[in-house]
DNA sequence: TAAACTGGTAAGCAACTACTTACTTACTGC
DNA sequence: GCAGTAAGTAAGTAGTTGCTTACCAGTTTA
């Protein structure tokens, strides 16, 4: 008796393919995660992936379209979340640390493929993302600025990519570490200090 | 007749070889990198390498070991041409941004062995590396703390987390765009906000 | 001068990987 | 209730990868 797999709708697949790849990916490398090996977490035939997905090239694109649509939409509700821009700043700091403490698997797979040096497709999306998150911050930088909370000369572009640097290194503490335990308490720590780098120094 | 390469000592190839690998690295992301593709990359017979090296585990390894040494020793040097902590910061903030660019394979080749979940002495090698770049900056930034130069709570932790961080901000924007020309002025930027960030505030 | 060593070649091997093919089984609409 | 389709299996295939083996030619050394 061949053992079937209970038969599930391709749109239902594909969700559960994306999230093995990202739980692989935590656990053991986006670059060394096979076919097989996703298969095999779902409990499924190598086979059957191709159901799903047409090539391994079109899962990856997949996955990160999910990491896309996943993150910038809770970035952009922290960020909306708040009046002034320097706390919906921290809000978005703040959103951007969880997402990586709920989904471990999720920055391995994008520094892997922002590592690949060929203008691959896959390689374009994550750059695309990156944009947009970049204006996400721009748009509340020059909104400080204008505020008059920001100091005199701030390189608000050096600003951007400080805040999105200081997450990365938080980050690579944590997978160096291996566990994403005590991440939030580190950010805020780390947000603490950025902080106090672009806001106008107030009278003490 | 069966041209056979000028022969070489153990020792010049394997430096040979190494510099092949980070050369490739920057060129075509270090996960993808191949023993043949490294011994036509030196017009060598894919053989030849492993008269060199036991195994590709063992060329990793060496690769580490070459980019702990000449790293660690300029940051080192840089650190110790300025007396005051913060002036030294900043030599070494700019002597790292200098290899990078210099160097522009190293990032992604260590990066790589980062993302590695498994605990692989590869990936313990490289942790060690940034356990000893963390206390160099530590050291610096209890000196500025102890000359009162710093603000009065600074987490210094967090500081030097922020530190490497921003590093890797300047990286990975350079890995986006694809080249590193710009870079050094980037870091300048970007350090100046740093440093804002953690000195104490002068009366203006 | 012969023996040992060293760095090179060329060919092959076992394992693995993405993907295909031929076939089976369950669900769905008419 | 049955035809068509969608989701599954099992086995294979072609290409690649890390590494080995057998052999060869200079250089060093006893």
């Amino acid at each position: 008796m061949p053992h079937t797999a209970d038969r599930q709708s391709t749109q239902a697949r594909q969700a559960e393919i994306i999230a093995a790849v990202l739980a692989l990916s935590a656990s053991q490398g986006p670059g060394t995660i096979t076919t097989q090996g996703i298969a095999s977490a779902i409990g499924l035939t190598h086979g059957a992936l191709f159901k799903h997905f047409p090539t391994k090239a079109a899962l990856w694109l997949a996955v990160i379209d999910w990491v896309d649509a996943q993150l910038m939409t809770r970035l952009h509700a922290a960020a909306n979340d708040h009046d002034h821009p320097v706390a919906a700043l921290r809000a978005v700091f703040m959103a951007h640390t969880d997402f990586v403490v709920a989904h471990p698997g999720v920055p391995r797979f994008i520094f892997n493929e922002l590592q690949q040096p060929e203008d691959s497709p896959l390689k374009h999306r994550v750059s695309d993302m990156l944009v947009r998150y970049r204006q996400l911050l721009q748009a509340r930088l020059q909104h400080a600025a204008a505020l008059g909370a920001l100091r005199p000369r701030l390189d608000l572009d050096a600003a951007a990519t400080l805040f999105i640097g200081s997450l990365q290194g938080l980050v690579m503490q944590a997978m160096l570490r291996g566990d994403t335990a005590d991440m939030h308490h580190a950010a805020e720590a780390v947000f603490a200090i950025y902080r106090s780098a672009i806001l106008v120094e107030l009278a003490s």
